[in-house]
Parts: C-alpha cells; sequence; structure tokens
DNA sequence: CCTAGAACCTGCGAGC
DNA sequence: TGCTCGCAGGTTCTAG
C-alpha cells in the first residue's frame, strides 16, 4: 500500500485492532522481511516477545508501533506489495505470509505482514526525543502533518536542480507522495512533470502543496486507491479512489477539462500520465 | 556533494 | 498451450 492515503488507513486499523494489545509470539517466515537488522529474524522475534504495542505513528510512507514498555518502536514500510492483516488465528496462511504476531489475550486474531515482492518489511529501532523512529529521521515530514514546513520545502526546490516530479517523489523534501498522488498533484495544478523545480516561485510552490494535500484528502476519505486486493486495509478491504483518478492510470482517455487523451511516458522505470494540452512541456 | 539510473523481487496480462 | 516481454503503488546503492 504504498503512498500516504493507503498507510494512513492501514495505521488507523492497527490503531484499532492492535494498539494496547501484547506481543506473545512472532514468527519470522523470510529472512528479508526483517529489516536492518544483523542478528536476524530470530532475534528481531525474540526481542518483541511480552512487550505492549503503543499507539500506531505514521511519517510519510513509514509507519510505526512503539512499545510502551521500552524506547524502541517497530517500524514498518510497505514497500510496492506490503500487507498488514488483520486475521483470525485458523485462517490458512497467505501464500506469501512473511512474519506473524500472535497477542496474549483472548481476542482470537493476529497480525500478519503479507508482501509479495518483499520490497517492504519490519524492524526494530530506538526513538528519539519526539518518539521517531532514528533511522527516519531524515525523512521529511508530510503535507498532512500540521509541523510541515512550506517555506523549506519552497527552498528546497529552489536550490535543487532537477525536475518536480522527482523533487515530489525525494521523501527528504516532502514525504508520502508516490507515482500516483504526483501525477495527481501535476494534474490539477497544470503543470508539466519534468518541470525544473528552479523556476517555482512560492505562490505556484503553495498551489501545488494544496493540490497535493486535496488530492491527499480525498483518497483518504474513500479509503485510499486499490487497483487490485494488493492494496487492502488491515481488514482485507479495497479502497475507491481509482475511480476518481484523473491522470494516472488514464492514457488515451479523455482529459476530464479539456477532453485530450491523457498521454503515459517511460519515466524512471516506470510511467507518468498527463495532460498533454493542460500540463505543457516547459522550454528548454 | 549532487543527480540519474539500475537493482532489488514476484506475478500478471498482452502478444506471438 | 506456453513462452517472452513489459509493467506494477518504493527505496537504496552505485556510477558519473
Amino acid at each position: 500500500m504504498p503512498e500516504l492515503p493507503e498507510v494512513e488507513v492501514v495505521r488507523r486499523g492497527l490503531e484499532r485492532w492492535v494498539s494496547g494489545r501484547v506481543v506473545a509470539e512472532v514468527q519470522v517466515l523470510h529472512p528479508r522481511s526483517v529489516r536492518r537488522h544483523l542478528a536476524g529474524g530470530p532475534d528481531f522475534a525474540a526481542r518483541l516477545k511480552g512487550h505492549g504495542i503503543g499507539v500506531a505513528r505514521r511519517r510519510g510512507k513509514y509507519l510505526w508501533l512503539p512499545l510502551t514498555d521500552s524506547p524502541e518502536a517497530v517500524l514498518a514500510h510497505l514497500g510496492m506489495s506490503g500487507q498488514l492483516l488483520l486475521q483470525p488465528q485458523d485462517a490458512p496462511d497467505e501464500k506469501h505470509l512473511r512474519i506473524r504476531v500472535r497477542f496474549a489475550d483472548e481476542l482470537g486474531t493476529e497480525l500478519r505482514f503479507v508482501d509479495q515482492r518483499t520490497f517492504g518489511g519490519l524492524s526494530l529501532h530506538g526513538t528519539t526525543a519526539d518518539g521517531l523512529p532514528d533511522v527516519i529521521a531524515h525523512i521529511a515530514r508530510d503535507p498532512l502533518d500540521p509541523a510541515f514546513d512550506e517555506e523549506a520545502f519552497h527552498q528546497g526546490l529552489r536550490r535543487s536542480r532537477t525536475t518536480i516530479k522527482r523533487a515530489l517523489l525525494n521523501q527528504s523534501l516532502i514525504s508520502g507522495v508516490g507515482n500516483i498522488y504526483a501525477d495527481e498533484a501535476l494534474w490539477r495544478a497544470k503543470l508539466h512533470y519534468e518541470r525544473p523545480t528552479a523556476t517555482f516561485t512560492r505562490p505556484r510552490t503553495i498551489e501545488l502543496l494544496g493540490h497535493i494535500r486535496d488530492v491527499m484528502n480525498a483518497a483518504l476519505a474513500v479509503g485510499g486507491t486499490s487497483f487490485d486486493s494488493l492494496y487492502v486495509n488491515v481488514n482485507g478491504e479495497s479502497g475507491y479512489f481509482d475511480r476518481s483518478l484523473d491522470a494516472y492510470g488514464r492514457e488515451g482517455e479523455p482529459c476530464r477539462r479539456c477532453g485530450t487523451p491523457i498521454r503515459r511516458r517511460p519515466w524512471m522505470n516506470r510511467s507518468s500520465y498527463f495532460c498533454p494540452r493542460c500540463q505543457r512541456v516547459p522550454r528548454g
């Protein structure tokens, strides 16, 4: 569940169904799914056993579960295909089940990390004074964070010699934006994805941030974007924002503003979708 | 230091 | 039917 709205949907599920419980047992079924832990999966599992789970938190696409009785947190990143599912203990294992967490209560449910492509994973870290896992200190605040620094973001754009979509995907400049919401926000702002960031005026930056927030909030309100069953909440349910997309995945379909067919261009081993009329290529 | 591109994985659908 | 190719919501490492 890659981008901010989808990760926030998962965070809310964890807060409701996992926070407040105590870990009884952890099973690591794929070594790659435990990240940055030299001592390996069994040690990761042993270190979690018996600890209480605090309120789930999120920054950008990262989410974490603070431990209530130690200054550590379980950090999760879903990568391209990761899911955190709350399942009945007797439900059959998913094909790509990587990590199982059982709890010391009688609720009969367990937390499962399922990940087809294994780009995601869980890790265990110390936390900074404000409760942030130390390894994500370099991740910028996301645009839904009330403390997001608009001026720092604008100055970051002005300073960089890159193009706007690359900048939007740079998680140390602004976090939570991925390929879908970058294309959607740029369509709304009528900006071409290869516009140099150094050309941005402050009003243009502020307007773009507004579109990013609008599209993310709209997606969040309907459970995020799900093209297929890979992107679901902790109860396995899909979101509906795919119906409301204006650019992403709409190659050949008419722009909802001007009717011109939306184009897809190969870009950084993936795709960019844009309206060739509303979003003009910058000259130069 | 900065930026662009490849690598890391598995599975699916299109085309031959 | 079965093969190959391109493509998929992300991050990180390396080369220049």
